[in-house]
DNA sequence: GCCTTGACAATTC
DNA sequence: AGAATTGCCAAGG
């Protein structure tokens, strides 16, 4: 499956309702603390529940009008706000984390990137 | 290959 | 509360 195909799949994911952060949608893909990654997800393709992705803490990052329609498009579905913010202890969807492939002769120790 | 671009995130001041 | 800084990673020029 590709980077992207698996980056759609996240955000599909989303059911009506609810919302994930760009992080999260990151994570969940395989790749944390990429989520810029998240971004450009959402802009390589249609057929996507765009507004259902908010920043960290349910601040929504479209800045201006299309800000205003994701908005709009939440309070339609029933997520309900704290000022500004969704209230992510409400609507916060937490997907199922993908699961890196275990080789028989590979260990994900092998394959450490940073950290420590 | 190197540089720039993002609807970001966490940290620090 | 807001700005600056650094990390992040696929794509496109």
């Amino acid at each position: 499956m590709s980077t992207l195909a698996s980056f759609r799949h996240i955000i599909r994911s989303v059911p009506r309702g609810k919302v994930i952060t760009y992080g999260q949608v990151a994570e969940a893909a395989g790749f944390p603390r990429a989520a810029r990654l998240t971004v450009w997800a959402l802009n390589s393709g249609e057929d996507l529940p765009w507004h259902r992705v908010v920043a960290a803490g349910g601040r929504i990052a479209l800045r201006g009008p299309d800000g205003e329609e994701q908005r709009l498009r939440l309070t339609m579905e029933g997520v309900t706000f704290r000022g500004s913010r969704v209230r992510m202890d409400v609507h916060g969807w937490t997907p199922r984390i993908r699961e890196r492939r275990r080789g028989t002769s590979v260990r994900t120790s092998a394959f450490r990137t940073r950290d420590s």
